[in-house]
DNA sequence: GTGTTTTTGTATGCAAGGATACAAAAATAG
DNA sequence: CTATTTTTGTATCCTTGCATACAAAAACAC
């Protein structure tokens, strides 16, 4: 049975190195996506983090840092800090809560007009390069197996199932 | 034409939030798979990044700071600060090159033994949670839609195209 | 041989973001 | 109405990692 079983444990060490080797995929690839953006984008002094943020502003107008920092899946903290920087450049402001004078509710400044002028179309050429040899059907699956891990990571993490977590769409 | 297509364009832009949303999710993701991978672990005083950093040096010991740079796909700032941590905690131990005194090797340290009991088992328990509800063959299809960015990745930032990019595999 | 270029690792500064602790304000208990 | 609890945003410190600039050493001129 010195032959029988190998075919097994190979399959069996074959899983885990997958598994174990996507999961860290994911950390790399992160990483150097926003090394190219953050290059790509450095004359317009833009970076991956913040274009992210302020697409999130953009499509939930007037959300408190909370919810924003929900909706990014980040601490409070972050998101201030992150606010900080965009508010320094003027492209989000933020406003005191008529009701609640805890809360700022943040928009889009609109000194961002000049962003949406010509980032979603860079960006699109910057998502294009990383996706190449890909189809849609394959960059689909990516899409869902990572939604699957979000939704699988905030219930680890305790928190309560969401709506349909909607995310930047350009 | 306004009516004749419209499924056409929603189709279009369907595309192109998903191509957007599935770049961002990466980014989510790895935070969230770090956060919830450095709570687990806070009793052993090991992080993720550490982790992938050690799982590196053990699966290429004797490598030198640039060389595991290059696998790790990150600069050898970066990995040098990483190491001075994994040194301190002797984790890993640096050797001086014999014939040329700007290298050093670097070389798991016998301390990381117990890391190596338990750390394996423990990380794959955490990778389950984030797997959870997907098949082997989603899991595959998700590592090797990494492993192409990863490949388009170097190719855009102008590197040559490497062996089969060995990482970590427990 | 000496002079230039490349390579290796480090020092410094920054952005991103988690952990914690905090003050102010709101909500809730009683 | 007061006392406790919860919520919102901030301040502080830490790790990670990129960019830049650097010194030392090697490799390659010639």
């Amino acid at each position: 049975m010195t032959q029988s079983e190998p075919s097994q444990a190979r399959g069996r060490d074959r899983r885990v190195r997958i598994r174990a080797d996507a999961m860290y995929r994911i950390h790399e690839v992160s990483r150097l996506i926003s090394t190219y953006f953050d290059n790509a984008m450095a004359a317009h002094c833009i970076t991956r983090a913040q274009w992210n943020a302020i697409m999130h502003v953009n499509q939930n107008p007037g959300a408190t840092q909370t919810e924003l920092a929900d909706l990014m899946q980040m601490g409070r903290a972050g998101i201030g800090k992150m606010l900080d920087r965009l508010e320094q450049k003027s492209w989000i402001e933020r406003r005191p809560d008529e009701n609640d004078s805890r809360v700022r509710r943040v928009y889009p400044h609109k000194d961002a007009d000049t962003l949406f002028a010509f980032m979603p179309e860079a960006a699109r050429r910057l998502y294009d390069d990383f996706y190449a040899g890909m189809g849609d059907a394959e960059v689909e699956q990516l899409h869902d197996a990572l939604q699957t891990m979000r939704r699988n990571a905030r219930l680890a993490l305790g928190k309560d199932e969401p709506g349909p977590a909607n995310g930047p769409s350009a």
